[in-house]
RNA sequence: GGAGAGAUGUCUGAGUGGCCGAAAGAGCACGCCUGGAAAGUGUGUAUAUGGGAAACUGUAUCGAGGGUUCGAAUCCCUCUCUCUCCGCCA
């Protein structure tokens, strides 16, 4: 969510930046603006009328106190009208006050200068490559044949017990699922992360804190006995633990991993390109996140693509770096990197992470604040990144790495898995 | 799931209708004291938001929301969470 001081106070480049997202969204920010200002006026007016009854409130106090009961008889008459008018004003202002707050949380974050002009994954901007796209052997096939061949996934076993989009692992390819969830979670940790196991369900709250409600409700499961959402990434959880907090800015930046399913309905989304592994409802994730000053995001942004870089240099997958345009990025990211690795069998690049930082737009929704030099609470940056997602690191691998005796391991995740080939 | 107790500021904890944004203590910050420190001592120490150049000031907040009342931390209702006991249970 935009702060309404950033769009009082720079209205002009807020239109600007927005245009390049969701140029709709130019006239709601004038909208958001009238109704900000009418609220306003409504709530001095709803104030002064308090403060007002709160003057004689205390005075039929005093003479009550004194005994004057004839005087305080009087004042409480007086008082009648102004209780009367006082209900007018709170409704009129908590009515502005909804209607500021619906229009609100449905304008997406502004994008940061560096954010190419676009509307489709097509205008995103290549800003890297590294590695070699493989030759591959005669005969090679996709990741899709390749784990019936080598009974490393079952599909149809988990749509009969769940449905599609349900994988089960088994054997070497459960063992291998497990050695890529601990190889990440020990690199991100030598970068300095702290582990965290959360939940996977969240309440209604989480989910509008990191801005998955009410923009993206029909993309989560709702478990509705009880309320609860099943989280679409950890980046739900684990940012939402610094909701309603002040942290210290010493502590800054805080940084925090955590490997968990990932559970997506993915409504609408299925078509073309989604066989195997390509998309899933239920996917394995490490996912990498970081509390910072505002001074400092971007700065941690870049550290971050350069430890998603490291992993997928260590499995040896070629890969590029697309910065997101405009109309591509996320509802509330400023920034996103996307980083996608070649699947030779399949001919396509796979996005396998998305690294982004949020700036306030998160921690402005969950309030989540420092206590800057000043002594002034000032909203932290937020920002995360996947590292990395586990089923189409698996695709490449698995593609890219086949040969006549089998698929071969990357060196880097030999000691998780125990095993060379498959 | 049943029964009971509770939720107050950074923490402990007082407060059953007005003098309460809230006692007291601890902690913390700054000053005095000291060669330095401890002890002692003085002052300060919530958040949001409106107005104001500022000093300052209006409003709201004692788990959340609603209600009663001229006036609510205090009374009533609903909800959430925590603790204890019982039940169930990996």
């Amino acid at each position: 969510m935009l702060t309404l001081q950033y769009l009082r106070e720079q209205t002009a480049e807020a239109k600007t930046r927005i245009n390049k997202k969701h140029p709709k969204h130019v006239e709601t920010i004038d909208l958001v603006l009238k109704l900000d200002e009418e609220g306003r006026k409504a709530k001095a007016l709803m104030e002064a009328n308090q403060a007002e009854a709160n003057v004689i409130a205390k005075k039929i106090g005093e003479l009550m106190k004194s005994g004057d009961k004839a005087g305080a008889e009087m004042l409480k008459a007086q008082t009648a009208q102004l209780k009367e008018a006082g209900k007018g004003l709170e409704d009129s202002y908590k009515q502005l006050e909804v209607q500021l707050n619906e229009v609100l949380v449905t304008i997406p974050n502004v994008p940061h200068a560096s954010v190419p002009l676009g509307q489709t994954a097509e205008e995103n901007e290549n800003i890297y490559e590294h590695g070699t796209i493989p030759t591959l052997p005669e005969g090679a096939v996709p990741h899709w044949d390749l784990i019936k061949k080598y009974d490393l996934i079952d599909f149809e076993l988990g749509a009969k017990i769940t449905g599609a989009g349900f994988p089960v692992y088994k054997g070497k390819g459960a063992r291998l699922q497990r050695a890529m969830i601990s190889f990440f979670l020990d690199e991100a940790i030598k970068a300095g992360y702290q582990e965290i196991m959360p939940p996977l369900l969240i309440n209604a709250d989480s989910g509008f804190g990191t801005g998955q409600l009410p923009d993206k409700e029909g993309q989560m499961y709702h478990a509705t006995v009880d309320d609860l959402y099943l989280i679409p990434t950890a980046e739900v959880p684990i940012t939402n633990l610094y909701r309603d907090v002040i942290v210290k800015e010493e502590d800054l930046p805080i940084k925090n991993v955590g490997y968990t399913p990932c559970f997506r309905r993915e409504a609408g989304a299925w078509g073309a390109h989604v066989r195997g592994l390509n998309r899933l409802h239920q996917f394995d994730k490490v996912e990498i996140v970081q509390i910072a000053h505002p001074d400092k995001s971007y700065e941690i942004l870049e550290e971050m693509v350069k430890h998603v870089q490291g992993l997928l240099e260590k499995l040896e997958l070629p890969y590029r770096i697309l910065r997101l345009c405009g109309g591509d990025m996320s509802f509330g990211s400023a920034l996103t990197y996307d980083f996608e690795t070649y699947s030779a069998a399949q001919g396509r690049w796979l996005e396998v992470s998305s690294t982004s930082n949020f700036e306030n737009f998160q921690s402005n929704r969950m309030k989540c604040r420092f206590k800057n030099k000043e002594g002034k609470n000032q909203l932290v940056h937020t920002l995360n990144g996947s590292a990395l997602a586990l089923p189409r690191i698996l695709a490449t691998m698995l593609e890219n790495n086949q040969t006549a005796e089998g698929i071969r391991i990357p060196t880097a995740l030999v000691p998780y898995c125990g095993f060379e080939m498959i």
